[in-house]
Parts: structure tokens; C-alpha cells; sequence
DNA sequence: TTGAAAGCGCTACCAC
DNA sequence: GTGGTAGCGCTTTCAA
């Protein structure tokens, strides 16, 4: 492959002419500017992304540190971050942290040996301190999906508990009383802190939940149909059933309606995320919006801004919203 | 940032010591080996990738070429890309090409610029003499879903064509007889093949497919929905339809409900694709299988061999296979 | 087993 | 406007 020489040599000027050409740099003669793009097309080069980044110390490019690429939800976050680094030409390099504290540590220290000039980091399975640490070596490092207090300006998270109170509100407003949840104990808090935020609205109604309305699954549609099997099993009598995320729920209508349950009529189910899926679903699902693209968009952005020594405000808290389909129904006006 | 001179300062040793530490390079003594290792951690060192890539003339990277990663479908190929790139220790690279010829052009110079050692490219835009000429130019670039005769050895495609006919075949074994087309004017020949493959297929047979059945709309849920409207107004009577993928199926199913026709007993439903939505549908849609993320894993193996001198097989056609659920029904045995 | 030094391709500074 | 050149951080001879 043709280097820098090689142009110089062919079109009869100096290194340091070709190099302001590639950069579009002024004080270059119009005569040398053609002559040397001409050579550069004639020769087939291209200018090494490498030696640049090692003589200025940083590379145009945006790291993410997620997992699944196959998960809707995750593509949607990706997605999100294509985006913004497409508009600010950045390259996009992906890890895959796998979920697992070796692998995430892995993913990043990857993406810093890479000199990324920007990262946004989806990690569940690192410690608080130790992302911590991270932040402070890397400022212009931001995480996604995730609050830590002491690092709050370079959080952007989702308030879990007000999701699920927000869903708990709502069925009550509509004259649901008997509840059921199905959660997931997926091995990060958010199923936590949503039930959390259920049982507290549930509760300052006077209506707690029953431990016994309470079962949990995978958070995919098998684990949705598993959890509802248990749930029916215990004859419990509920008329609505708040769901951990869209892909549970798909299998908790699926079980429900091969059990002879309308949805909504007899049960109302209401869902979490919005993805895709839940404009797919009959009846269309009810969810608590995860509005995760326009999330990833802002630590996309925010992370860029980082980088280039700008200060970011310091909350980048969204709450979920309440998207209203079909899948529940009033018991009351 | 710590530098490897830092290091060797540090740990009074030099460079070449460090180095052949860092690479695991026999030759150092025990003592030394432990004393630098020491050092870089205490001092936070990483080292530098490109650098490393600027001195050995190649960077573990692998660079992926494609459009919207927010589609399931081409989630899951980027997330068979990005599992062989984990396996094999490699970086993934995305640049999207935005099925723009411009776009695509500009994605694989960018990921040329860095040096990538091996590209899998999903390219629908740029012209078969201009992917012939980067493919000879680059030994360890493959395409993905696109087959050009001159390189067939280095794409990985899958034959519409026959899927196509599999669906045609299929619906007539039963015995299926008035058979209608939801197909795509999307701006790539797949639509156009599958087309092709159906019209063969029917002809074969003795039956074929009247020009008044071909509806197209756009290849998602919404021109599914709008294409059943215009094919249902002209009152045709079909007993199945064939539809150009599943997003399309499922607003073809959805518009059908909504006006009386039950799926499968009234009219049967063919998608294509098997992403992951036919599994959620009601029905469960039976499908022409794409064997994308196997395709993907494929493609990402094949450049990787490829970039290590290895010489690969010249056939890497899939042929989509029937997958059986419940939008089809059987008029006869 | 170790170190000195050349050089990968480029940018940016300084001198002209 | 132009060219010479130091040096970015690293690997890899070649000598010792």
C-alpha cells in the first residue's frame, strides 16, 4: 500500500505538502493541491488511520461496551450510538462485555488500548467502585443504564422504581385490585427495583401485593409462559398482570389465551421496554416506554462532548412513560 | 498516559524487554518478567494499539460493513460477525453503509484507512465491477448476501430464488390453488427473486400466478398492512399468500384479522426470514428459514482465513429451508 | 538474556 | 508556499 512517501515522491513535493493536502490544511498552491490528489488517486492511497492516531494521540472513534447484539432492545441501544457517531464521523468499535465482571473489564481495557477518543459503557456486572475508577482515568467515558451517585454527570439512566409505580398507578386508576407480577431474576437490579416501585404504589393504596402474586422467569417469552403457568396454577383471581419487559409478557398472553383467558377482557397485561415486539403482539401491548435510542443518542453525544473538554450537566435521569394499547382494560371509567 | 519507556525506566530495564514481556516473547528472566509486569500495573499501562498496528503492519480488527442495526435482521447478522470476531480476539469495526453507494463506499475506505485485517460487507448499492475491484485489491474482504460470479469464493449469498419456489411448492402440496404475492419494491433484487422463484414455481405447475395478485409495499409491518388492503379490495379469492418477509406477514395477518378472515382456516400465510418476530406472532408464522447469523459466522470465518493466507472453498450458496408453524393449513392431505 | 537503534506512516514545528 | 525533520509508541533485528 501506498504511504505518504511514495505520493510525495510521485508528485514531486514534500512529505509535508501531501500532509496538508490530506487535511485540507491552507498555504498549498492550487497547481501542488491538484497535482497531489491526482497522484493519491492514481496510487490508491489512503492515508493510515494508525500513524495518525500515534502522532496526534487520538483516534476518531467511539467505543461501546455492551452485550447482546441480537437483543432488540440492545440493537435499539447500539443503534442510538451508530447514530451520533455517524453525524460526528467517528468510528464505531464494539465490545461485547458479555455481562460478566472479566469480560466487561476485558471489553474496556480494549477499547483503551485502542485510544478511543470517546466511550460509552453498558456494564451490569463491574462494582460501583471500580467503574468509578474507570470514570475518573477516562473523562470522557459516560455509562449507560446505570446510577452511580458519586458520578452522577456521567450516568444515563432509567428510573426503574418510578416505572413501576407509574404501571401500578395506572391499573389502579382503571380499577384494578388484584394484581399479579411477573419478574425475572435476571442477575442485575432492574427487575428489582421495578417490582420496588410496584409493591410501593401498590401499597400506598392500601392494596399491597401478595407475595403469592409474585413469580419469576427468564426475561424472554419462555420465561414469560413458565411464570405464568405457576401463576394460574395458584388460582389467585388477579385481573391484571404487570410483566418485567415485552419479550415475558408475549409469553404471558400466549399462556393466558391458551388457557382460555381473554386479554384484556379477563386479564389486563401490561409490559415494560417498547420494543418492537409489542406493536407485533395481538392484542397490541400495553408498556411502560424505555425510551433507550434517545438515551444511547444522549450518552453518545455526551461522551463526544467529553472528550472535547466540554463540560455535560449533571443529571441524565429519563423516567419510563406510559404507552396505552390494547392489552389493558378498564374495570371502571 | 504510561508509555513503554515509562515502564522500562521504571522497572530498569529496556524497551525491548518490556516489549518482549508485553508479547509473552520468550527470553526474559523470571525475575525481570516479574519485576515489569509489576510496574505496569502500578503505573496503569496499556499499551498502545495503533502504535503496535503501525509497526506490525496490521491491527486484530475486524471490520463489518452494513446498514441498520436496529433491523432484527441485520441485528442478527451483525451478532454472528461480532461472535466469531470475540472468538478469534479480534475488534469489530461498524461502519454503516446506509444501502447508499456513496455511504457503502465511503464505510469500507474508512474501515481500509484503519487497516483492518479482514471485512465482511453487506453491500446492495455499489456495483458488481466496483466490489470486483476492491475484492481484488483487498485478499481478506467477503460479501455477504450478494453473489458475483467473478468472486463467487468470496461471497457468502443465499438463493431467494429458490426460496421462492420451496413456498410455491410447499402451498400447492396443499393443495393450494388460488395463491396471492405480497412482495417489496424495496432497492435491492431480493424482493424481485423470491418473486421470480414463486412465479416459476406456479408456472410449473400448470398455475400460474395472475399479474392482479402481486402486491408490493414496503418491507416492514406498515406496507404489509397497506398491500393486504389493495389485494383484499380486489377480491380475489386467494386461499394463501406469500409474502416478501415476516414484518410485511405480520401486518398481512393483522389487516386480514381485522377484516374477518381467520389465519390459517380462511387464508394461509407464508413469511420469509425467521427472525425472531415469527415466533411472537399469532399464529405462529410458518416461514422460509434465512440462515442469516449462520451466513454471518461464515463470512467473518472465511475473511478471517482469508487475511491469514488461507485459501477457502469457491461455494458459500445457503438455500432457505421451510419452517413449519401455524399460518398455513392444508386443503387436502 | 539483554539493550541499542532503526523505522513503521504520519503530523506539526520551524526555517526558508 | 514549501521543505526538512523530530518524534508519536511500539516491534524487531543485530550485537553484545
Amino acid at each position: 500500500m501506498a504511504t505518504i512517501k511514495d505520493v510525495a515522491a510521485a508528485a514531486g513535493v514534500s512529505v509535508a505538502t501531501v500532509s496538508r493536502v490530506i487535511n485540507n490544511g491552507p498555504k498549498v498552491s492550487d497547481k501542488n493541491r491538484a497535482k497531489v490528489k491526482q497522484v493519491m488517486v492514481d496510487l490508491g492511497y489512503r492515508p493510515n488511520a494508525n500513524a495518525r492516531a500515534l502522532v496526534t494521540q487520538s483516534s476518531p472513534t467511539l467505543g461501546l461496551v455492551f452485550s447482546e447484539l441480537t437483543d432488540p432492545f440492545f440493537a435499539t441501544l447500539a443503534g442510538g450510538v451508530e447514530k451520533i457517531a455517524r453525524e460526528h464521523h467517528r468510528q464505531l468499535l464494539i465490545s461485547n462485555g458479555l455481562v460478566s465482571a472479566d469480560t466487561e473489564r476485558q471489553a474496556i481495557e480494549t477499547l483503551l488500548e485502542q485510544r478511543c477518543e470517546a466511550l460509552v459503557v453498558h456494564s451490569k456486572a463491574l462494582s460501583d467502585d471500580e467503574l468509578i475508577a474507570y470514570a475518573e482515568a477516562n473523562p470522557a467515558m459516560v455509562l449507560i443504564n446505570r446510577h452511580i451517585p458519586q458520578i452522577a454527570h456521567r450516568c444515563v439512566w432509567l428510573d426503574n422504581r418510578a416505572g413501576g409505580e407509574a404501571a401500578g398507578r395506572y391499573l389502579m386508576s382503571l380499577g384494578h385490585q388484584k394484581i399479579a407480577c411477573v419478574s425475572s431474576r435476571y442477575h442485575i437490579e432492574d427487575p428489582q427495583l421495578r417490582l420496588e416501585g410496584l409493591q410501593q404504589a401498590l401499597a400506598e393504596a392500601g392494596q399491597p401485593l401478595a407475595d403469592i402474586a409474585i413469580e419469576h422467569g427468564d426475561p424472554n417469552q419462555t420465561g414469560g409462559e413458565v411464570a405464568t403457568q405457576n401463576l394460574l396454577s395458584k388460582n389467585l383471581g388477579a385481573t391484571a398482570i404487570v410483566v418485567y419487559n415485552d419479550a415475558m409478557a408475549s409469553g404471558v398472553i400466549s399462556v393466558l389465551t391458551d388457557n382460555g383467558y381473554r386479554v384484556p377482557e379477563d386479564v389486563s397485561v401490561i409490559g415494560f421496554d417498547d420494543v418492537l415486539l409489542s406493536r407485533y403482539l395481538r392484542p397490541k401491548l400495553t408498556t411502560m416506554r424505555y425510551p433507550i435510542e434517545m438515551m444511547a443518542m444522549e450518552a453518545a453525544e455526551m461522551a463526544l462532548s467529553l472528550s472535547s473538554g466540554k463540560t455535560v450537566s449533571d443529571c441524565h435521569k429519563y423516567v419510563p412513560t406510559l404507552v396505552k394499547r390494547d392489552s389493558v382494560l378498564a374495570l371502571r371509567d
